[in-house]
DNA sequence: ATTGGTGCAAATGCTTTGCATAAAG
DNA sequence: CTTTATGCAAAGCATTTGCACCAAT
């Protein structure tokens, strides 16, 4: 069973006090602030446990780093092509997405959810900025 | 501009032959057989250089290693969570998934697409044997 | 006392890159 | 001749793992 540890409690506090959805390694650097000796495999350790027990939710998206949840409400995200940064978005009520399949060529669906990809409003500023220089 | 070697004609070749979705290396050792001097980063160079020009797709899951598409047309995709194959999945009509969305967060949302998992149909052979061993 | 957890460093796995040489246009 | 491509080996990056020590139950 999972033991209760100071680096484990503050991983938990940390990511949950967040309303962003940081990398392994930005939450490494945020704990590091109050624990300065914990190590950074202990966070990755830790994220992977706590995902798999449902107490925070990972998120892996195409790309290279994944990102973690403290809310594991359902709800769905919106990930941005150019910083990579995910933000949460609402969706409104809809039928059944598994339904959708005709063929599914004998797999068994599991999941259906929809992925949507963007541009953050940081990102569209830059992609102006840009645009005016050059 | 992109010139027409020996390598990207073999890769593409190949690529578009196959009806299944391989990884880089998978790729490379069907390469192999006919170009044994072919190097690995020759391959991923090219694939990442022909999925950019539109010629092949560039699949990327969450998970370990990309997988790429011969076959550029419109379709869609499901993925095993066990063995990480893909298969090609028809889609009835659908209306537009991006108006799903109630709030973006600012997001410009640029794409919307439905991502499928299951298991495919060798791997839930594989899980009933486990289940009459477990 | 007995697990499970930690820090560290090293290893892993996929992918990318630097560089000298070779081939395409 | 001037790019662009190639093969090789080395580097990169996110993540995982082995191991000796430490701490929670």
């Amino acid at each position: 069973m999972l033991r209760m540890t100071n680096q484990r409690e503050v991983i938990i506090e940390e990511l949950k006090r967040l309303n962003s959805h940081p990398t392994a390694d930005e939450l490494y650097e945020i704990v590091r602030k109050r624990l300065p000796h914990i190590s950074l495999a202990t966070v990755y350790r830790n994220l992977e446990q706590l995902s798999e027990a449902g107490i925070i939710k990972k998120l892996e998206y195409p790309g290279r780093q994944k990102r973690f949840d403290g809310n594991t409400s359902e709800h769905s995200h919106i990930k941005c092509i150019k910083c990579g940064r995910i933000a949460d978005v609402a969706v409104k009520p809809r039928s059944d997405l598994k339904d959708m399949i005709d063929d599914a060529m004998g797999f068994k669906v599991l999941e259906a959810k929809i992925d949507f990809t963007g541009l953050c409003p940081e990102c569209q500023r830059g992609m102006q900025l840009e645009g005016l220089r050059g």
